[in-house]
DNA sequence: CTCGCTCATGTTATAAGATAACATGTCCGG
DNA sequence: CCGGACATGTTATCTTATAACATGAGCGAG
């Protein structure tokens, strides 16, 4: 991405995909404020999970103020809209591949990720038999399930040859 | 637990734990040394998953020296074993209740956990339907599993009245 | 016996991830 | 003009984890 007077500026796709968020943002009464803006752009421009502290590099090309706190606080933001999610294996951030499907309301709770360890690169799916396999054993457990972290490491089909 | 010279001493049940992974180890030509067996009888005593600073604190009671590598690499053993698993959730630890059964070979793989939010204790399964939907699922998208984290998260039976 | 290897641990330092607490500034309605 | 809501700035600290190098015990080859 370039760094112009006015931020970052992205590629023409994810300069889409901002704009739809801020739209979605504003529906909800919400605003994709610059730093928002900036910090999604960065998430959703790198190939691979990124990592608050990478974020924060990247910022302070056009922030020098930035600190832990401004990174955290956007990802915070932008997960809670399910713009973004967290892969805790990793303790990096992903985008939301179908965040405008499921328009503001975070399905983080029933998402799980495809974690290439060769390349790195992370798939998100929404899987119907693993959702219902972990509610099941929740139930039969007497556990009153909330969210499910599924995160599933391995080689993607490039990587595995 | 209680504090003698020749370290920690545990409940008469964790002992008993301790010393059939003693004799695990040794089966496997591997030693589960003083230092690892505290590590270990520290895990087990707690009725959470236990954080590895805070293990290290109980540590220090009779190893002065002990240091944040002390601890992190008693645990790689243990976990490599199969003795203790790390809920990611969590960044902390706890001990597999089926360590006996799988004898050395970290079943890591194919475990999940049910934590409840409201009393903190963590519950570990072995879930076939999970296990068998988790592996499709990456099977449909060209992966090649190792392993998977499913990491449930709600109020336990007691917790949820 | 002693050299050299392996393994376990000690020791020091730092990296990496996350949050607490308080300050500042903008916007907007009353 | 005031006061509250919200976003961000700022400083400090906390938690989690690893790198890198040092020490020392134990053991087998020669
Ligand atoms: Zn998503
Ligand atoms: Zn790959
Ligand atoms: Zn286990
Ligand atoms: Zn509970």
């Amino acid at each position: 991405m370039a760094v112009s007077e006015q931020g970052l500026t992205f590629s023409p796709e994810i300069e889409a995909r901002l704009e739809k968020a801020a739209r979605l943002c504003s529906e909800q009464g919400t605003t994709l404020t610059p730093l928002r803006r900036e910090v999604l752009g960065l998430v959703l421009s790198s190939d691979q999970p990124i990592g608050a502290y990478a974020l924060l590099d990247h910022l302070r090309r056009t922030r020098a103020g930035a600190a832990p706190p401004t990174v955290y606080r956007a990802l915070d933001f932008l997960r809670e809209r399910g713009f973004v999610h967290k892969v805790e294996r990793l303790n990096a951030f992903v985008g939301c591949p179908s965040a405008a499907d499921h328009v503001g309301h975070d399905h983080g709770h029933a998402v799980q990720f495809l974690i290439c360890t060769r390349c790195g690169r992370v798939t998100e799916t929404e899987d119907e038999a693993i959702i219902a396999a972990v509610a099941q054993a929740a139930e039969r457990h007497g556990f009153r399930q909330m969210r499910a972290t599924v995160e599933i490491e391995g080689l993607c089909r490039a990587c595995a040859g």
